[in-house]
DNA sequence: ACTTCCGATCCTTGA
DNA sequence: TCAAGGATCGGAAGT
């Protein structure tokens, strides 16, 4: 029993990555006429694959940006996944113009690029993403590198979650504790050397957000 | 005279990128230290610039989550531009954490991707991204007073100096802030799921130890 | 990122 | 009711 389900658009079957994905049997795939985009991961998240050719194809009529455009109308996460080496396609295409047509995608439309070298790999790719979409990692990441063990070393680490290391030392040393670092007002904060009004209430601020579940 | 003016972070000089955009006299580089990202394209979009085999290493040192949490705390859009083969490094990782990663940062934190194959076509990118980010998004973005900090973020990655990410997230939602979390005593912090007298007196331990300057 | 491994936490049982 | 057992989760380390 495959773990997660996708739509796919009917033209797809062409692409060799239906197929692909078949073979896995990690998700099964359903085909639909979609309106926009070729794979639908979860109900916020589109894939639009293209070959290289037809992509830099479509970069020549026009066709991409229109179809970018309504997918980031439409969708909240919208992915254009290349498939092949754009570069190395026999076309007139002009390098500037290939380039120009990426950082549009990227900076105006905020749609992101994977690329793949073919077939397998973008299924490979589909795969990883349909279980993102569909259940997040499954597990936490941790923001910050492997953890010291001695305490001294442990208790700076920690208070540079609010500043610099410079700054948490500083503070650690005026403070005593991890504890009274994070307790102290923004007065008592400035009596450090090194750290004035605006640090201090920075440091304030995030200490005392108040986050809602 | 160059078009657009930019700012680079002082440590990508050594990237070949900085070079490259000089030659090209299309955008004025100026020098920061950036406390987050390498390139600055307009006040509200930033670059961050990572060397394959970089990417992985920062994927192995946990580096790039904070990163990009960070990146995207602080800016409306937040680029992650890879400079050559990520597949190509020659390095222990599985291709699957690999196509991991990337599917994290599309799907999951919704960064945008870019990928480029060396320093030349990066400046080359900078160089369109650039005048994309200034002219292109109009004035409407540009003008907008600069994103409000996502102290959630920030908030997490503080607690997490003293225990896993799961765990923190707990404790803030438990506790509402930062604060707190860092006041709470043993007891206090054992009332909250999947935080046991263990872990309880560990935190506290952490958080009372005396340091002396 | 993924995987594996181990210890902590929680939950169920059954005396 | 409470201890012992097992299932589950979270963290640390390695690739």
């Amino acid at each position: 029993m495959a773990e997660f389900q996708i739509t796919a658009d009917v033209r797809e079957v062409r692409s060799g990555v239906t197929q692909a994905l078949d073979a896995n049997q990690v998700v099964e795939v359903h085909y639909a006429e979609l309106p926009i985009g070729d794979y639908l991961l979860a109900p916020h998240v589109c894939v639009e694959r293209k070959a290289a050719h037809d992509f830099v194809a479509s970069i020549f009529d026009k066709r991409l940006f229109g179809q970018v455009a309504q997918m980031k109308a439409t969708f909240e996460r919208s992915i254009v996944l290349v498939e092949g080496d754009v570069f190395a396609t026999r076309s007139q295409i002009a390098p500037e113009a290939l380039r120009g047509a990426l950082s549009w995608l990227a900076v105006i439309e905020g749609v992101t690029l994977i690329q793949t070298r073919n077939s397998v790999e973008t299924a490979a790719f589909i795969e990883v993403m349909a279980r993102h979409a569909q259940e997040g990692l499954g597990y936490e990441i941790s923001m910050r590198g492997s953890k010291p063990k001695d305490f001294k070393v442990l208790a700076q680490y920690a208070v540079e979650g609010l500043c610099g290391p410079a700054t948490a030392k500083k503070l650690l040393a005026h403070f005593g504790s991890v504890e009274k670092v994070f307790a102290a007002t923004t007065d008592q904060l400035c009596e450090v050397k090194g750290v004035g009004r605006k640090t201090a209430e920075q440091i304030r601020e995030l200490v005392t957000f108040p986050v809602n579940g």
